[in-house]
DNA sequence: CTAGGATCCTGTCAGC
DNA sequence: TGCTGACAGGATCCTA
């Protein structure tokens, strides 16, 4: 389930493979997942990709952009001479395609780039470029934690009377932060998840938006979750968290920082690990 | 304003 | 084996 690392990993995997390309055809196996008439993107060429928050955007060359969010399920594979695989992981990511989580295919003139789905949460939405900055999503979405200043985060959350875990989740106070990267950022910081945001301090809120940078700097570099560390060198299946979350998880495992237990509750109506010994 | 729940969907897993 | 409920890396909408 794609938070900023994942979704920034693809957008720097398929730049190789789509941008400069034409868009052939477009199969809509499932009307709900591509939002928009297909007809007005069949023929154009990808200009680039960029990104707002969780938010792709495909830029085409005919002044229409491929809004895409990846919500909880979503993924992107690119089928070539090569394969690319991001997203949420699963054995889609080797699996032949299209499958029945395929929801819809772009034929390309160099490759097939398919958009799977298994909950039908996400979606490609097809916008003009000009009408980007006012889809409702971006227009409300908040400064990613690289330009968000510590000062300004400890402004915004001394306003808002909400857990910070539940802070952490807005995308209208931070963008970018997920169920996993949040619990993370809190264990860093060694904040208990349930704290109210008017309850912290300046210097935590600074610390926050270092580590929130730390944390999503570092899945970046090890490529967040794509078919690269999901199928290790022997063919196994590995699971990339082990290779960074120290609580998203960890049920029951011991804290590597102070020996706590690592518990799971429910804030904000997500599941929730955190250390009961150094998060108080 | 907030918390909390339901909702959109499919799939998996634990428990009986 | 089959059933049931809980839960899932997101975001929005509704109610109290």
């Amino acid at each position: 389930m794609p938070e900023l690392p994942e979704v920034e990993t693809i957008r720097r995997g398929l730049l190789k493979y789509i941008v400069h390309r034409k868009i052939d055809d477009v199969e809509v196996l499932c009307e709900k997942s591509l939002v928009g008439e297909k007809e007005k993107i069949v023929g154009a060429e990808i200009l680039g990709i960029t990104r707002k928050g969780k938010a792709l955007l495909v830029e085409l060359d005919n002044g229409l952009v491929l809004m895409v969010h990846l919500r909880m399920t979503g993924q992107l594979i690119f089928l070539g001479k090569e394969r690319f695989a991001g997203g949420h992981p699963n054995e889609n990511f080797v699996d032949e395609l299209p499958n029945k989580q395929t929801r819809v295919v772009f034929r390309l003139d160099d490759g097939k780039l398919f958009f799977n789905d298994q909950r039908k949460f996400g979606f490609v939405k097809i916008i003009e470029k000009d009408e980007v900055e006012n889809e409702p999503f971006i227009k409300k979405l908040a400064k990613e934690p690289w330009e968000m200043d510590g000062q300004e985060f400890f402004e915004t959350l001394q306003k808002k009377k909400v857990t910070i875990k539940a802070a952490l989740l807005d995308q209208n106070v931070i963008a970018g932060l997920g169920n996993i990267y949040t619990d993370e950022t809190l264990y860093m910081t060694k904040i208990n998840p349930k704290t109210r945001t008017d309850k912290i301090s300046l210097a935590q809120a600074k610390e926050i938006v270092v580590a929130a940078r730390e944390v999503m700097n570092k899945s970046i570099e090890l490529g967040g979750s794509t078919i690269k560390n999901y199928v290790k060198a022997d063919g196994t299946r590995g699971n990339y968290l082990d290779l960074f979350a120290k609580a998203y998880g960890r049920e029951g495992e011991k804290c590597e920082r102070c020996g706590g237990k690592i518990k799971k509750i429910r804030v904000a109506g997500r599941g929730t690990y955190y250390c009961e010994e150094c998060q108080k």
